[in-house]
DNA sequence: AAGCTTCCATACTAATCAGTCCGGAAGTGG
DNA sequence: CCACTTCCGGACTGATTAGTATGGAAGCTT
């Protein structure tokens, strides 16, 4: 069916980018229809809720544009044809360059986004918390893969290597946000790295020859 | 000079403490002085104000309180008495079990207490943000502390490692919230530890340091 | 151009925000 | 007891919150 009537002023596609990048900086709650109107092209509410239905709408619609974009960082975490030390190396690096790159506003939307929520809210917290929730599993996958083929031994990595990378990787919003350049976060996923070099099976055989990102 | 007129019928210091709780559930922003009043005891705007002076005012308070009860599991960190080593494992290990206690909110106030602020309220996120460089100091003084005496090569060390140890303790924030036990997060701490034993002068192994971009 | 559809500017809710003011009540020290 | 100090209940401020209603303008289809 074709779409007739007069069409909308504004470019829907860049106030959702403009809405996005409000949303990262300042996160869900303080961030007021008046502060994103304005930035998304001095729109008025009537045409606001025309387009996007409500505040909360919005930001779901702003997640699943940052998934699309920004947060493929994290898309190594399912690609099967990676190594799983290298899925897991890359995603690291890869969100500690995009997080501090000064394009945008600094860390992760997904992190910081809906940190402060007031208790009607919560629903916004917990499309978050789902989200974070996936990359845990991503990287748990890649860890239970390195146990599979035999590159890591059973115990006690399952366990311990993904609540660590995972902790690494979301304290990364931290300090991107807090100052931390892309070559200093860098530098610490190197660091990091170690602890999967120094649990493998064939200590340090591997080592050389899988750092090839 | 003594106390003269009519007592205030309420207890300040427990008042404090559920605010404290409070901003600790929800962060700066979203909680209301409604909510405020409400938890600490019904209490009515002017004995807030006459008592805590504005809502900026009691946050800090707070934060005060906070830095001396439960933010003291980062103490170790200033302690010199304890080789640099334990003193950041023990950090780790305190802020953990802290931070996943049940007997109040999951998580760092110092973290995620300032994480969504409007414009207005950038002095809260400042505030925050300055703790939080205090104890990325404190754990880089270990770190130094360690090279001093003979404990770690200076390089890299004295760049990485401080970023690696403050983006896990800031990243286990994070975690706790999102449902990590204390049993959870104190195996990866653990298991983090790993990295500097791995970067340690004594083995002689120095292809660990090597391996740096 | 006719008729229909959609958009948008403006004015407007009702609720909530942080914070103030006042006048009476409740204790204190002398 | 008196005078003084402090506290507190409740009404109130102006600003801001998310979201609505209305009526005219603009553009598409025929």
């Amino acid at each position: 069916m074709a779409r007739t009537g007069r069409p909308r002023e504004f470019d829907r596609d860049k106030a959702l980018d403009a809405a996005l990048t409000l949303f990262w900086a300042q996160g869900y709650e303080p961030t007021s229809l008046n502060q994103l109107k304005a930035r998304m092209g001095n729109i008025s509410p009537a045409s606001f809720y025309a387009a996007f239905g409500s505040k909360e709408a919005l930001f779901r619609e702003v997640v699943q544009r940052y998934l699309e974009t920004y947060g493929q960082v994290t898309a190594p975490l399912w690609d099967e044809t990676l190594a799983p030390r290298d899925a897991i190396e890359q995603t690291l690096r890869r969100s500690a360059r995009m997080q501090t790159d000064r394009s945008h506003p600094p860390g992760c939307l997904i992190v910081l986004g809906g940190c402060n929520c007031a208790p009607e809210n919560l629903s916004v917290q917990a499309l978050l918390a789902t989200e974070r929730e996936r990359s845990r599993r991503g990287i748990r996958a890649c860890v239970e893969r390195a146990v599979a083929c035999g590159e890591l031994a059973a115990l006690p990595t399952t366990e311990t290597l993904p609540v660590l990378f995972t902790a690494f990787l979301h304290g990364m919003a931290c300090e991107a946000r807090d100052g931390d350049g892309a070559a200093t976060l860098d530098a610490a996923v190197t660091t990091l790295m170690q602890v999967w070099d120094g649990l493998a099976v064939k200590p340090g055989l591997f080592s050389a020859a899988d750092r090839l990102s």
